[in-house]
DNA sequence: GTATTAATTGAAGAGTCCTTCAATCAAAGA
DNA sequence: TCTTTGATTGAAGGACTCTTCAATTAATAC
């Protein structure tokens, strides 16, 4: 088997017509450049947030706290969700941690409600998948 | 234990100050309508996309493909990311289902593209969690 | 035709994740 | 203080996911 670079080398000398050597250095160095796309820290960061998202549960209690357009307790949450109390908490812990929404004690209730990345992210799927 | 509903029904006489049955009733309406909001089967497809992304493989390829603004070749693809052909190849598909990205055939290159869609998630997430 | 190459596919094991169960914490009331 | 209640936490097992390996497909070259 051809290694990835001499893959890659083949490639550009085939798709590079009137191919020159230069020509096949300055597309290493795009994608070099490319590449440190890739380095970045913000790239935890998001994952973070999309592996929060990428769970049934947890989606819905976001869902509901961005439709409620405001505090929810979490007694009104497992009443709409079909979960037990113990995964509701789980997931809210795990929500919390992304930051994707907040808690405030109030007397033995507690309250949760959507961050506005919560907000912002949900409003674009909305926006941008809703043919589908 | 008390039931979920049984709770929900002390949590709204504890917070309705002044509280009449018909005010119960009434936010009891409320909560059912935005249960409504999880019914809706976009639920379904908002998962496919998040859990699509929800992965560091895939995230990158469409990082990628995203800040390459065109088209990227397999094999570009492969020297940029430091996994098997093979996992880079079920990531590609993974993608494609999800419509994240589209893919086109040239000889015996094929060539991928971040879709609307893709461009759109990443840019929000650029803004949204720029300072964390 | 056969060989080579770019890339995909399916199966399987290792690892991860999510729910459940039990125990616990924290606030309010008796 | 002791009890009740709302909610969280940790451990554990089953379900799911991701990568790897081997085989395969599709296109070009010989």
């Amino acid at each position: 088997m051809a290694t990835a670079t001499q893959r890659l080398q083949r490639y550009l000398e085939d798709e590079l017509e009137d191919c020159r050597p230069e020509d096949v250095d300055q597309r290493l160095d795009e994608l070099d450049t490319l590449e440190a796309v890739l380095s970045t820290d913000r790239i935890e960061g998001d994952l973070d947030v999309l592996t929060a998202l990428a769970n049934e549960t947890r989606y819905k209690l976001v869902r509901l706290l961005v439709a409620a357009d405001g505090e929810l307790c979490v007694c009104e949450l497992n009443a709409m969700i079909d979960a037990s109390e113990s995964a509701i908490s789980h997931a809210l812990s795990d929500l919390t941690d992304a930051e994707l929404i907040t808690c405030r004690k109030d007397g033995r209730w507690r309250k949760y409600r959507a961050s506005n990345g919560a907000i912002a992210i949900l409003t674009l799927l909305d926006g941008v998948f809703a043919n589908e």
